[in-house]
DNA sequence: TTGCGTATTTGAACATGTTCAAATACCGTC
DNA sequence: GACGGTATTTGAACATGTTCAAATACGCAA
């Protein structure tokens, strides 16, 4: 029997501090005694102060999923579908961008919780997900040809985008939410591409690119 | 007048050592010691251990523009140049590879290292500035509509590089050079969707995402 | 209930990055 | 050569992340 409430209160805990006073500057301390527990009882359910960050990682894909969960079911165009994904994520993320800069950060340094790496597949998988239904549900359809490909694609500029959030300073992170506008009308000229005599071409030398690029470590 | 001799002695000791034990493994107390100097000495010269990070993030550009210099000069292809680069820069940072997560999480993370950040802007646009060199001077010439906007592209593109290569744990990194072998070729129909009748447009489009992503902070 | 083994919690420590006021070395001026 | 001011260096501290052996609580068999 594991007794799970004390982890989940220091973890909450550990949240709401990351938000009030930003990552460099919540303290293990203050996040256990705020908890009304030991430093060293944190450590016992998290091993490191970067395991709460993987654990708020997880959370942030689960608020995403369910902010984004009607755009899935619902119609649209792929450029239409994935503008809302991007500006449903941005509105997730946007109450952590004080401390999303250590979040990403800890994502991408910690071999485990690399974005990359084989421990992380399950939440990155997640995330994935997400952008399968965002292919797999627009309509007109994309060409089967590209259809397995494209959700990697779409989940790479994802990440892109994460990190460009993490470095914007501008207010609200607007510049953010430009760059999404002008990035995704990009997506039609490359499905265009695709269909051109020579695009299939381009399409198998892109596969193997994505190939390379999520192969299984 | 300012003393740089001990600077100077800090910062090789401190790039040895992270070559030597990594980054997180090596303590301000050993780089201090080991140059025969204080802590608080060390602290005089650099304000902190990313200061370490950003010197050593200077040199590798240094190395990296010495390495390719001939190709620079030479002739080639834009791909054949860009490949030349790109494994030229594999080649120089090999041997950090062990520390080079610290290092290019360091260069995100805190805010005057960011590539993005104004107070980077001059080693950035140095880094730039060999793609800058791989773009002019490149036969066949590229086309005048998008040679400025090619460096700046090929630019964000070996960051991904980068960031690539930071988690790649296949032996001696070779899944990057794979990656930059498959991704190179990628350039050529670039190049031509940009001269198809509606290549224009959407070289306008990445114009306008490429202005947002550089702009001034 | 009693005792035992495991799961949880604690307190006291350690090493690290970093700060700061005080000490020292250095340099030009009288 | 003595003086004054600045550049450099130091030693002692502080707060933080983290570890660990010991203490406590818990659940269950006898």
């Amino acid at each position: 029997m594991v007794r799970t409430d004390t982890r989940q209160l220091i973890l909450e805990t550990a949240l709401r501090l990351f938000e009030e006073r930003g990552y460099a500057a919540t303290t293990m301390r203050a996040i256990a005694t705020e908890a009304g527990v030991t430093p060293s009882n944190a450590y016992y359910w998290f091993g490191s102060k970067d395991e709460l960050v993987q654990a708020f990682y997880l959370r942030i894909q689960t608020e995403h999923r369910e902010r984004v969960a009607e755009v899935l079911t619902g119609p649209g165009s792929l450029a239409e579908r994935l503008r809302a994904v991007e500006h449903g994520y941005l509105d997730v993320i946007g109450r952590y961008h004080g401390f999303g800069k250590a979040f990403v950060t800890t994502a991408l340094s910690t071999p485990e919780a690399s974005p990359f790496s084989a421990a992380s597949r399950q939440p990155r998988e997640e995330s994935m997900a997400i952008f399968t239904d965002v292919v797999s549900g627009s309509r007109p359809a994309v060409p089967a040809k590209i259809r397995p490909l494209l959700p990697e694609m779409l989940w790479l500029c994802h990440l892109g985008i994460t990190l460009f959030w993490v470095n914007d300073r501008s207010p609200d992170q607007e510049r953010t939410r430009r760059l999404v506008d002008a990035t995704v009308p990009l997506i039609a000229p490359m499905l265009r591409v695709a269909r051109l005599p020579w695009g299939s071409a381009v399409v198998d030398q892109v596969r193997g690119a994505l190939g390379i690029v999520m192969e299984p470590a």
